[in-house]
DNA sequence: TAGTTTAATGTTATCGTTAACATTGTGATC
DNA sequence: GATCACAATGTTAACGATAACATTAAACTA
């Protein structure tokens, strides 16, 4: 118990280091936010005793007060997938600097706790969110509403366009146009293609460039040889397990995939299937996450620079935030290929 | 603007309701709140209108009332390590359902930032944290200081001990014993070790249990194959460098590291010297991270159960945090060997 | 010296919500 | 019909801090 009469539940406040010094709270206030106004020496004093005591400033009155948290949401569709964890050291670089802090939450894919976490983070009242839409989140209008609360959200990776809000992402048609038109150059005719969920951008935009690559080739696209699927390693596998069934002249000589993990997948199927990488079948990738240099053959793929995505995200969530009237914008940063084994050598 | 003359920021507040209701403030938050001696049509109507009006409750105020956010915050030392997001998956799986919201923040190894962080944490009066320590926390008093002001801590995989603080880890020195047994058991006699950083307590346990291992076999230790390093690939790399640069009587035949990543990058190192593994040289690692099936050869480990370990550290906490006499544990996820190619078949 | 400026400090109201106590009204009991 | 019990609602103060305005005292000006 405290040693004079009042409450004490542990923690010291403003009040209390100002009764310890005879002076009141606003004084205190002021000295220890290093506003004008304060004798020097007073301040120093307070300064002291502040510490003395071990005084923290109590941030969720000051939030309550100036209608501020510093504080952002994040939501990521699946914490376990490699590119996100470097998305987030990127958006933790930036907010860290401009002393935010960032609330984590993983959807797991799932649009539902996708909708609670962002109603929790609302009441908690973060500054602004950053969203990774889940592959379930098809019902625009909830972000539609949201942003008609007034908050600031700005989408990354993947995005939902048309609503006005900001999207920082990479240019995911472009590259998946230049790794398969890489898969062409190499001389590889029957390219099938592990598709995305067609719900989220990344799935449709990675299915149009590499439609793009084909029909501009004049390659006539054949609609067995691409098979819609998820995003993991097993969704990669089972999806490739159906290529491999095909009859003996359609099976593919070349794979192109929406994403690594997928890629990794079809690389499992194809061995224990019994085939040599890239000597019977060429695959390629997209993410270059850390499994990619090292598999074997090493993964041709689309680097995608995840830890930029995370930093041009919180940049822009930030100046939307502290700047009233911040454009709107939708960046693409420049994802490149990286040439590995994979794709085998020229025909 | 308003329709009325009132102020409005955009968000709608209990009091707002309350006003458009013709009722008091107070009725509304029992309504909205599910306390008991509401009319259930009164409380039905005002439901109805504070969905209408687009109400969420200000949890910054509520906090301030209760003395309780819902939050906590972690305190990761590299979110880029495989091995912590996994941990973060776990935290996330309990704390939502807890339906506390998680602070993520990223020390990058560097405990100035780790300390201020921390000190953002409580300012935001989070009601517990969870901190795995950076290499550089070598200043147990801060840790103890921060106990002392009786906000709720646990550790996990990297903890300090004898601060009566919560631990939750793996059994690293048993497990490390272990997989070095292992080796000798395989006929090894050359044992190298690539020893993490002792300022952490991965680094001295796993260190412990490699040399108990060799004691107990009755091997003795050639200290010149203790090398000291880092927990990353690059320290792994380098550390395996300086061992192949040992006169050829003292090069090891068998190499334990401290963690997957220093062992990737010992076998690369391995590799580029133009070694052949395990032939040559036999290397096992500790973690079972991603990458540790998929390398060539396949890394023979100790798997670290990281979803485990997030979400028991999560479970200790919010018991501590709702359970005022929760007693101080020290808990060891149990972490089994993964035996592989890397560490040869027997000689 | 009186009047004016300004630095230093204090007072009051407020942010949005809830706890604790106060009031009103309605039906049950005798 | 008076009394009581209790359900339904209201009022006030508080959580910890700050903005805005108020006061005091010292320092300067004419």
């Amino acid at each position: 118990m405290a040693k004079d009469g009042k409450k004490t539940n542990g923690i010291v406040t403003l009040k209390e280091v100002a009764a310890a010094l005879g002076l009141s709270t606003m004084t205190v206030s002021r000295a220890l936010n290093d506003r004008p106004n304060v004798n020097p020496k007073t301040k120093k004093r307070i300064q002291e005793v502040a510490a003395k005591m071990g005084y923290t400033p109590n941030h969720v009155a000051k939030s309550l007060v100036s209608n501020r948290t510093y504080t952002i949401g994040v939501v990521i569709p699946e914490i376990g997938h490699a590119f996100f964890p470097e998305v987030v050291r990127g958006i933790d670089e930036i907010s860290s600097e401009a002393n935010y802090q960032i609330f984590l939450t993983n959807s797991s894919e799932d649009f539902e706790k996708e909708k609670r976490s962002i109603e929790a983070l609302r009441a908690k009242r973060v500054d602004g969110i950053l969203v990774s839409t889940s592959i379930k989140s098809t019902d625009f209008s909830f972000f539609e509403n949201l942003r008609n609360t007034g908050i600031k959200i700005v989408f990354f990776d993947r995005c939902i366009h048309n609503l006005g809000i900001s999207c920082i992402g990479v240019n995911d048609r472009v590259a998946s146009r230049q790794i398969t038109e890489h898969l062409i150059k190499k001389g590889y005719k029957k390219i099938a293609y592990l598709s995305g969920p067609p719900e989220v951008t990344i799935g449709r935009e990675r299915l149009a460039g590499f439609r793009e690559a084909l029909s501009s080739a004049g390659i006539e696209i054949n609609e067995n040889r691409i098979v819609e699927t998820g995003l993991t390693e097993i969704d990669g596998k089972e999806a490739m397990q159906k290529l491999l069934a095909l009859p003996e002249e359609e099976r593919p000589d070349a794979v192109a995939t929406v994403n690594d993990p997928s890629a990794l997948g079809a690389i499992e199927a194809i061995k224990e299937y019994g085939l040599s990488i890239p000597d019977d079948i060429a695959i390629v990738g997209f993410t270059n996450e850390v499994r990619a240099s090292i598999i074997d053959p090493p993964l041709t793929t689309i680097n995608q620079p995840a830890y930029d995505v995370g930093k041009k995200a919180a940049d822009k969530l930030l100046r939307t935030i502290e700047n009233e009237n911040e454009p709107v914008e939708n960046v693409e940063l420049v994802a490149n290929l990286v040439v590995r084994k994979s794709c085998g050598s020229n025909r």
